[in-house]
DNA sequence: GTATAATTGTGTATAGGTCACACATTGGTA
DNA sequence: TACCAATGTGTGACCTATACACAATTATAC
């Protein structure tokens, strides 16, 4: 089959241009939890087509770094921070979507603590959005949000991945709140409660919240060797 | 901020140049059931690097298609079947996946019915080959194959999509073989019944198998409008 | 045509998970 | 010292998961 698959594979630089017309982009959904509140870091585009949109923070790759790498290097460079959670999510190849060209995009979301990021918010293109109250963005990025918020939702049901939006140390009534934003449901405290002591992922840590107008609630953080190392309940996290 | 990525959205095709040096393609594994094994359609690689390795039905995507065309399309070339269920599943974009030089691949997972297939197969290079036996592939195709089978045991769980895999008429009996074969395990043939008729999906067709040794069983079809209008039991899908 | 083999079709009991629900306790504040 | 606002805790009804055995049906071999 002399198919320009096969010529690509031996001599894939110096022939089949046609192949060579599209650009590949990660965007980025980087979500944080404040106020009790999901939210998406989003960047003012200075574009005319999209005069006055937000868009998600996203790069074109370059040929000699690996998608994920790519992803990394866009988190670094507008929040500062290594070692966050990153997940790619699903690849948008609309032809017509990039209004300039052909670009196809691969977009991740990524969890981090906001607090963690204040300092970088004197960048003041940048700016963090409830989820809630978002409506257009520009390109197809609205579509992009959308999807990685689903699959956060279906995410945080198996896997405990929560806490990268959390402090350290945080009372269960902060984790129950994030859990009601992320799904947009309120739950039972007590079933939660009891939930999530089955789980075994929380780790007392014998202190309790400062600076509450009420009584404080007790401090846990997560122990990521007891999920691991943890029986398989077959109870689902979230209530 | 005058980055590559905006002065791309200005002006895609004429600057940047280092950027249009990454090629894009499609993957597909293409599911199918046969002899109570799950097989998947293999193509056999006539590369040098890859000799007598068997790899996944791939092509680069053109500039002009959507990267779900480029899929639909393999799927045509490869086995003359539109219409077919088709789900993209993950983005391989290791800098070194390829080894002559840098493509990145959208894979997607398809079912068909293998009945459909057989007059293709004529085609000789193309072979089916049952999932459970597959050892190395070319690429990272074994990476892709596993990543594209986690993706199907999961969806399956919630989605009626093994239907894509059987004839329109089938029994329960060769339904249950399917889902034991897709995930790997048995199960017990008296719940296995009686959750899917609780899921209300099957329509019985008053008919009987045909030719088997042994009492015959009723035939059914998947029923997609019981679906739809179902009434959301909380019963998982699978024993 | 009768016996045999292979498979279909069916129900129940137990254990465990889901969900709804109310009150005493604690610490902060006025 | 009284009040406020939250924390922390247990039980019962319902539903789901799972394990398990026997009669009915058809094809086949004799």
């Amino acid at each position: 089959m002399g198919t320009a698959m096969q010529r690509t594979i031996r001599q894939l630089r110096s022939e089949d241009r046609e192949f060579f017309q599209i650009a590949i982009s990660v965007d980025c959904v980087i979500f944080g939890f404040d106020k009790n509140e999901l939210k998406v870091l989003l960047i003012k585009s200075d574009l005319e087509e999209f005069n006055n949109q937000w868009s998600l923070l996203g790069y074109l790759v370059r040929p000699d770094e690996n998608l994920d790498t790519a992803s990394y290097r866009v988190l670094k460079h507008r929040t500062g921070l290594d070692d966050v959670y990153l997940e790619q999510v699903y690849t948008f190849g609309e032809v017509s979507r990039h209004p300039a060209g052909r670009v196809i995009s691969t977009a991740y979301y990524s969890l981090i603590n906001i607090k963690d990021h204040q300092p970088m918010l004197t960048d003041n293109e940048l700016h963090w959005h409830p989820v809630n109250e978002i409506g257009a963005l520009a390109f197809d990025h609205k579509t992009i949000l959308d999807t990685c918020l689903q699959r956060l939702q279906s995410k945080i049901e198996d896997h405990p991945i929560v806490f990268n939006l959390l402090p350290e140390k945080f009372s269960l009534r902060e984790l129950q709140n994030l859990y009601e934003a992320i799904l947009g449901v309120k739950m039972d405290r007590r079933n939660f409660r009891k939930k999530f002591f089955l789980m075994n992922w929380l780790e007392d840590m014998n202190e309790l919240e400062q600076d509450v107008p009420h009584r404080p609630g007790k401090l846990y953080r997560f122990n990521a060797t007891r999920f691991s190392n943890g029986k398989k309940t077959q109870a689902t996290l979230v209530v």
